[in-house]
DNA sequence: CAAAATTAAATTGGGCACAATGTAAATCAC
DNA sequence: GTGATTTACATTGTGCCCAATTTAATTTTG
């Protein structure tokens, strides 16, 4: 008793597979985000935030929160240092005060051009047949999907 | 121009997904966990000392984090947490004074009665069949393995 | 309308990740 | 064998994540 153990053999746990490929493929980005001087979560930011577009509506902090699974604890900080860069700003809305409104600045647009050829160099760099990715994007979304539609203990 | 691009949709990037995901699988272990009050990285590290068995070498702080692919940085400060709650012991080889080995004390080796049944637990609760998340997860080792083979930006 | 409940962010605090640097011990190179 | 490298951890500092709490504004209820 108390020794090795399939069940808890690392290698037969698929969260550490996930854990490990999704540090190491952060890990891909991070010199190329490092030119735009975001780290990854802020490039996620500025995605759901440039998604947006320049008329629509701005993007609230919940609903980047919404998007993108993070509450205001982990966005707050965050957003005031994209501000503090200069890259978006956050303002109070007027018809109600609780809301607090994101819109990228000019330096903010400027970015997104920088931004449009991250996702290709990301694929090249990878060496992995981009059908292969894509298979496996989709059943890492219907997968997703499945947890958030379900208790997290049925 | 500045506006919405297909290349940058948040939904397109094979990155969020599996971001989002690990998160989420993350957030289902945690009630888990909980209950032997270990984080998840605190987990992890509990697995790789199990594994080397209790007859075995010790495993030093350089195999721990080559396994799960950390770093001092990450895992002396964790290491040290596990260690003032009674669970392992950090203690410098004599032959080779730069040499931390990690040895899980009678607490640590009880502990793993009770983590034996995270696993099923924890499938049980996702509501996945098996047969997918191995197929999952054979896929996601075998992309981490062609990361971890070819240089950060080929 | 006033009290209670709800909502949206912000704040606080603990614990990862990771880059960069520091420190000491062991090994190598001449 | 001594100086230069290398190795193994530790430390420092920045930036996520998340739980729990707080604050302020809005909405709901009686």
């Amino acid at each position: 008793m108390a020794q090795k153990d399939p069940v808890l053999a690392l290698d037969n746990q698929i969260c550490f597979a996930l854990y490990a490929l999704n540090r190491a493929v952060t890990a891909r980005y991070r010199p190329l985000l490092a030119e735009l001087e975001l780290t990854y979560p802020q490039y996620l930011v500025m995605l759901v935030l440039w998604e947006q577009g320049a008329g629509a509506e701005s993007a609230r902090v919940s609903d980047v929160g919404a998007r993108l699974r993070l509450d205001s604890g982990t966005l707050t900080p965050l957003l005031k240092r994209l501000e503090e860069r200069g890259l978006l700003l956050r303002q109070r809305q007027a018809d109600d005060e609780r809301v607090v409104r994101l819109l990228p600045t000019e330096a903010g647009w400027q970015l997104q051009e920088k931004a449009r050829q991250v996702p290709a160099r990301l694929m090249c760099g990878l060496g992995v047949e981009p059908q292969r990715l894509m298979a496996l994007q989709q059943e890492l979304r219907s997968l997703l999907a499945v947890l958030e539609g379900s208790a997290p203990s049925d």
